[in-house]
DNA sequence: TCTCCTTTTAACCTTACATTAACAAAAATG
DNA sequence: CATTTTTGTTAATGTAAGGTTAAAAGGAGA
């Protein structure tokens, strides 16, 4: 883990201060690609994995934020900070609607970047011990591939799940038989935690109850106001 | 909602100010302990469990890097924001140091903060993994499960039991065969002790002690005056 | 544009919970 | 022993959370 240097993709469309940005990173241990725009972005981001983002807002064509959608849409978990030029609120307030991890204004002092960069990453590590590599899991007679998003049944027919459905039961299997807590869900999956996400994820949770009726010995429970628990009778 | 509202400890010499923020954050739902010095910040954190602290960094006396390393070296997971009077790259930095979870430079956009408390408590629920906190209790032939929330006689089906029930219950339970005073269960799980919520709890206690009679050799006990004893008889 | 699929929002209903009231019983007080 | 205080218990009430279905809104691709 630390003799392999961290991968940071950084996207910025201002060539002198991405290179210098660049340098300086790579100068202190990290393995840097440098995309001129949000299209380029993108494309190096679906190439690669990368433990990190480091996004401009202001770019042309494609911004920083819609570069983060994408971004998101691949991969829930990956690390954004973005660079605002500004101290401008909306930014800040649309950034971590799209799940930013952090912010910085320029001009920014590099040390207080590296900084950030070093307090992510290590959180990203410690959070990500067993949960992100788990796709298949075996809930009571179902098969649930989480990569290809199909849930099978007694090895027959298999259904396919939406993106939320899918996630939302990975995510209870990964806590089989144990509480999932409400919180967790709407954070990991919905990014936010208000009434309608809220009452989303209960619509989502009458849908997987629907596909689970096949096997009576595997169910749902509600545990008020902290969760929901994915039990598998035997 | 009313018992999971989150818990912040705001440090602030300034009165004003102190007083505005304090205000502001309760108009948002938090429950807020303000803390006009460092002192008082300690005296007040080790009284009572939070779910973040605010620490201005100015401050006579105690400053608040003084103040978060004693916090950290009582809790290592609390998260910290820092409020810093200026872009002070070496405060910035000391602060990273003593573990802050982020940095504010005064004077700051309300809203901007809002959104960090989230993002922080937030990143910290889903940290939480399975913190090893006791949960589990045998109690006579009871297993209580203070967790998932349930109580089980002898293997069979589980009861189910509401937040009260299972915080009173396992209150008990870590009081067992000990006096387990009235003001305890009041502070800590009503956190109000007052005529009304004092009979809440004894309509609770008659609701464990229906749950409890499927097993003779435990019962609760009244101490006049004082509190309550959970027994079991061998 | 018009589909199809997914997600959110709305509506309505049920269940779960906590509080409060009311009254009875026990314990303390003096 | 009369009176006050505390506790035991049950039931009624009000509110919040969850279950479910359907309609509306969004989004990607034809």
């Amino acid at each position: 883990m630390e003799d392999q240097k961290k991968r940071i993709l950084l996207v910025e469309d201002d060539p002198n201060f991405g290179t210098v940005l660049k340098d300086y990173l790579m100068m202190n241990d990290y393995e840097v690609t440098h995309a001129k725009n949000g299209m380029e972005g993108f494309e190096k981001f679906k190439k690669d994995d990368f433990d990190l983002c480091i996004l401009d807002v202001m770019m042309p064509y494609k911004d920083g934020f819609t570069l983060a959608k994408e971004i998101r849409e691949k991969n829930t978990d990956v690390p954004i900070i973005f660079l605002t030029a500004k101290t401008m609120k909306e930014d800040v307030l649309r950034g971590y609607k799209v799940g930013a991890d952090d912010y910085l204004n320029k001009p920014f002092d590099s040390e207080v970047l590296l900084m950030k960069i070093k307090a992510i990453i290590q959180r990203k590590a410690t959070e990500t011990i067993s949960d992100s590599k788990q796709f298949e899991f075996k809930i009571g007679s179902f098969d649930l591939n989480s990569k290809l998003r199909f849930l099978r049944f007694n090895g027959g027919e298999p259904v396919k799940l939406s993106p939320k459905e899918n996630e939302l039961l990975r995510l209870l299997a990964l806590h089989e038989n144990d509480l999932m807590p409400r919180e967790l869900a709407l954070t990991k999956i919905w990014r936010d935690d208000n009434y309608f996400t809220s009452r989303s994820m209960d619509v989502y949770i009458a849908k997987l109850r629907k596909y689970l009726k096949l096997d009576d010995k595997v169910e749902i429970l509600n545990i008020h106001g902290e969760g929901f628990r994915l039990v598998i009778n035997t």
